[in-house]
DNA sequence: GTCACGTATTGCAAAATGCAAGTAATTTAT
DNA sequence: ATAAATTACTTGCATTTTGCAATACGTGAC
């Protein structure tokens, strides 16, 4: 497909975890399943800036080969599918961390939001833990 | 252009960074000038895993405006510019050291190059330092 | 069976990317 | 002084990826 076809396969670990999330919508959905908990298609297809479903489903679909998701069904609602970090997935969390932190720090605009920014400065640590346990 | 007309101007901070960094080659760049220490164009041209000329230009660019990469006449060949990254790039580090570590978690393929990860694992703060300084 | 819902696919236009070739400014070689 | 080589950047064109709208598929409710 995509990103598999374009891999630069070198063995830097910069290239592997941007070859891995590193596309415009990748980090967005992890944002959504971390911070605040969305778990099905639907949900994120409204959540996210406006994905489009069928980019929307092609980076779930990478994500889950790269077992960073993984899909199984609701138990609740048996037509539904959930959609849940692995460990891998939630091992992202520093990195969504430090971009919080850095946006944080450079992002001047007045309308920037700063709930996640100042949760994290006031304690990083209990904040990483909640964005594991999502 | 490609990235600023594209902004979704939510005020999220993942958001926020992703739009200013979070394409496939920026990162790359960023990590060619804070890991290995490479200042000018024909030093990006080769050193990144091969980025055409004018994605790498565009990518230059786009970092100037943003404010995180500054650029100047090399003093010692009057025919070269100098890119350099300001403080806004250097505090990418942190995210830059936290995808390492998380590639060195999960990155299993036989050829990993580990180097970078080990110099993480055994010394943060100071591998932290030695970034920035670069 | 039919309908609604949640998930997934397809077709087509627009945009981004990659590659090759070419331009411009300056410096070195002859 | 002229030619060749560096360094930075641009342009044109083919290919790939994205975005959007519409549509299809699978499951369970009635």
């Amino acid at each position: 497909m995509t990103k598999e076809s374009k891999k630069r396969d070198t063995g830097c670990p910069v290239t592997y975890g941007l070859d891995t999330f590193g596309d415009r919508w990748s980090l967005l959905i992890i944002r959504e399943m971390m911070i605040l908990g969305k778990r099905t298609y639907s949900e994120f297809l409204e959540a996210d800036e406006g994905i489009a479903s069928n980019i929307l489903i092609a980076r779930l679909k990478h994500l889950e080969a790269e077992g960073i998701v993984e899909k199984s069904r609701d138990p609740d609602n048996r037509r539904a599918y959930i959609y849940e970090l692995t460990k891998k997935g939630r091992d992202l969390a520093p990195i969504l961390i430090e971009i919080i932190i850095w946006s944080g720090m450079h992002d001047n605009r007045p309308f920037a939001l700063k709930k996640a920014v100042n949760k994290v400065k006031r304690d990083r640590t209990g904040f990483e833990a909640s964005l594991r346990a999502k």
